[in-house]
RNA sequence: GGGUUCGUAGCUCAGUUGGUUAGAGCACAACAUUGACAUUGUUGAGGUCACUGGUUCGAAUCCUGUCGAACCCACCA
């Protein structure tokens, strides 16, 4: 790195960022191995970003909370440990693959299993490396030797043998038959967050069941239905419940028992619901909570299977039922209803909700001992009050699916004996059959033989996990597993940096699994983010044009100032807006650092000869001017830690360039002026610059960094470290 | 339906456990400058702290209610 060359009035930050940044990519200063000799450990695993796509600015924003949060606790003493990674994100990428495919020209059904999963594999693999240098140039410290990918062959295993240990020795997975969203395009079960709901202008049909009428948005759905219920305080119908009634209908004439529930809506309708748990969320727990049979009508292609609509598009069917009711003089009306459809969040299908063989994880056994630590406040979340949802979210927690039918991901490591066969008989129930002596189990290398029977014709599960399956497990797979060495020295990691959407997702899940296996939460801290908006508060999207290209930015303002953009203003789980506006007003700022470093390398420059003595009143506050700085400089520290203390990140930012630019710049500066050829002054305004310099480089890696090797090689200070991060922080 | 957050200058936001005259940046106006920085400095204008009622010696801050904005969870039969 050269020295910075002080006849430019302006900071060229494009030329001497790129100069640290090869600096910091030559040496492992950032592998904590660097300082092997530090005991305190400082860890966070970083959220690993989909590996479909370059990386936007909410991940950058988090990139850089969590590098300042690193670069803070090396300058404290400790040995950190950021670890960064990629994630495959099993459905989504898969979605976003096929698109890539169509591109060229090529049809996923037109391709074998394997080869699509190459392709889509080295698809991610220039995703990551673009997503890697991206977060190389911000300056993430992280230790790239220790870079991991979900799909590493090390990390899968570690999930498999999660996998087989819930499967096999605490049963806290099964495969069942139970509802789950179904995407009839893309042929998989989905979990909610895979979906989201679309308002729709659709018709409410009234329907005749024997004496009683209700009001249905699905009518084809009819034919599946086992019960009728009403809510207990509804006087009108209150008398009927426990009774059977009579209903003429499509299929004939039938009986239904009439349920007693609080959860009918005695405003919705007529206040008398269809119970059909083939074919409903809510029905299905209604069919559990009174035992009730199932009943299905529509298949996985989303075509009905009762005789009389067989192979019609459920639309086309309900028409159809429409008609025949009408014929039947069951229907009595219809009306117009706006109501929320809920659609795969991917290609926007319909979302059919159905029954069906999935693997399921009894997540509500495992959240009990995490809401016990939860209430005790471990883990420390920020902001305090998601801790309330938090809470509130495991307490209410479902049986968890974690299977899909997609190829991209992690294959489940299941065997059938013989094989399997599903079907709907005649009735409409779902049955599955396992052939050969009927054996399910788990095997993490490919087995040769049915361990119970040792039939060689063995078949494995075609699903794949959930990628939040293997996720969730990331913080103690990316560390080598509870064997790992790395295991051993950096788990329980500190902090989780991430946005707040997936706190039940992704945090609250990795806390079950992290206690399953580990015995110990993953984290101790959990720091939420808001999102990045724009001008107007909206989400920045590539779609709606008004993202920001980090890349432009950093061309145009630099590293730092996009950091500094970034973290400013940003309180923990506060959505912020981001325009270009701001980050000019960042470079500005980095200019007024570079500007002052000039001066005082100036002013230092000049008195070269006459300072033998700058080393002894270093540290000294000896001249008196018109600020006392020595008790700004106590009052400012004392702020800064104990601000860092709290994870108010945003306002350190702030007080930060505050102090520098209106305390330390326009006051101080000023007022030493007159006392520049004092070697006392001098001593002092060395100090307290470099303690400013300190104290902004976890914000401002680049021009602080580059500071300390001038101030350094000049022999203005007295250090043995090769990089800033290991100078000490200034406390109090 | 349940929950959370927000509403402060034209714009973006600070404002710690209630305490003088409510702050910063951008934008605006005037002035300065060849001595670090026009990517600068100084000064100025600009606010009924959404509204209402209350607690208090004292409220932007605490409490009640209203209005407006955003978000999360559940549901949408």
């Amino acid at each position: 790195m050269k020295l910075i060359d002080f006849n430019n009035k302006a900071y060229e930050y494009n030329k001497l960022e790129k100069e640290v940044l090869d600096f910091w990519d030559k040496n492992k200063f950032f592998e904590p191995e660097y300082k092997d000799e530090r005991d305190e450990t400082f860890t966070i695993i970083l959220p690993p970003p989909n590996a479909n796509s370059p990386l936007h600015l909410g991940t950058m924003s988090g990139n850089t909370i969590q590098d300042i949060l690193g670069r803070y606790n090396r300058m404290n003493g400790k040995k950190v440990l950021l670890l960064p990674g990629k994630d495959h994100a099993a459905i989504q990428t898969e979605v976003v693959f096929e698109k890539v495919l169509q591109k060229r020209g090529i049809r996923k059904r037109d391709l074998k299993r394997e080869e699509f999963y190459n392709l889509c594999y080295e698809f991610c693999m220039e995703n990551a490396k673009i997503a890697r240098e991206q977060e190389k140039n911000i300056g993430l410290s992280a230790d790239y030797s220790r870079e991991k990918f979900t799909l590493d062959e090390n990390i899968t295993k570690i999930v498999y043998e999660t996998f087989k240990k819930m499967f096999e020795e605490d049963g806290l997975v099964y495969r069942g038959k139970r509802i789950i969203n179904w995407c009839v395009r893309c042929q998989t079960a989905l979990s909610d967050i895979d979906t989201e709901y679309q308002e729709e202008d659709s018709k409410l049909y009234y329907i005749k069941y024997g004496e009683l009428t209700v009001a249905t948005t699905r009518p084809e759905t009819k034919m599946a239905d086992v019960a009728l219920a009403v809510n207990p305080k509804d006087k009108r119908y209150r008398h009927l419940i426990g009774k059977v009634i009579d209903i003429d209908s499509i299929e004939g004439k039938r009986s239904l028992p009439v349920l007693g529930d609080s959860s009918v809506d005695i405003n919705f309708g007529t206040g008398v619901l269809k119970v059909t748990p083939g074919h409903s969320k809510e029905d299905f727990r209604l069919g559990e909570k009174y035992n009730l049979p199932i009943i299905m009508v529509i298949d996985t292609n989303g075509k009905m299977t009762f005789e009389k609509y067989k192979g019609m598009k459920v639309k086309e069917a309900r028409e159809k039922v429409v008609e025949d009711l009408d014929k039947m003089g069951l229907l009595e009306k219809v009306s117009d209803i706006k109501h929320n459809i809920q659609v795969c969040e991917r290609c926007k299908s319909v979302i059919e909700p159905l029954v069906s063989y999935q693997w399921f994880v009894k997540t509500k056994e495992l959240a009990r001992s995490l809401i016990d630590e939860g209430e005790k406040g471990n883990p420390k979340i920020y902001p305090k009050r998601q801790e309330k949802n938090y809470l509130r979210f495991l307490e209410n927690i479902e049986d968890w699916c974690i299977s899909r039918q997609q190829w991209w991901g992690q294959r489940i490591p299941a065997y059938y004996c013989g094989g399997k066969i599903t079907k709907i008989n005649e009735s409409g129930d779902i049955t599955e059959e396992i052939l050969g002596c009927g054996n399910i189990f788990v095997s993490i290398d490919k087995p040769k033989e049915c361990p119970r029977c040792k039939s060689k014709k063995i078949v494995q599960d075609e699903d794949i996990f959930d990628t939040w399956f293997s996720s969730t497990q990331w913080p103690f797979s990316s560390l080598g597993g509870i064997n790992g060495k790395d295991f051993k020295e950096f788990y329980p990691t500190n902090v989780m940096e991430t946005g707040r959407d997936i706190l039940f997702f992704w945090v609250a899940r990795m806390g079950i699994m992290g206690l399953y296996v580990t015995e110990k939460i993953p984290f101790k801290t959990v720091y939420l983010h808001g999102l990045v908006l724009d001008k107007d508060g909206k989400k920045q999207s590539k779609s709606r044009g008004n993202g920001i290209d980090p890349k432009d930015m950093i061309d145009k303002y630099g590293r730092d100032a996009l950091r500094l953009s970034l973290v400013s203003s940003v309180a923990p789980d506060q959505d912020f807006r981001l325009f270009e506006e701001k980050i000019k007003g960042y470079r500005n700022f980095i200019n007024k650092v570079y500007n002052s470093s000039r001066l005082i390398f100036m002013m230092l420059e000049k008195n070269k000869n006459s300072l033998p003595s700058i080393k002894n009143s270093y540290g000294a506050y000896s001249t008196k001017t018109s600020i006392n700085i020595s008790r700004e400089m106590t009052d400012h520290v004392k702020k800064i830690n104990r601000l860092f203390k709290n994870y108010e990140i945003g306002l350190v930012a702030f007080e930060l360039q505050n102090f520098y630019h209106h305390i330390f710049c326009d006051i101080y500066l000023e007022a030493i002026k007159p006392h520049q050829d004092d070697p006392k002054a001098l001593g002092e305004i060395l100090y307290v610059f470099y303690q400013n310099i300190l104290l902004l480089h976890p914000f401002i890696p680049f021009i602080t960094e580059h500071i300390f090797q001038d101030l350094k090689r000049l022999g203005y200070i007295d250090t043995e470290n090769e990089t800033m991060d290991y100078e000490i922080y200034p406390k109090l």
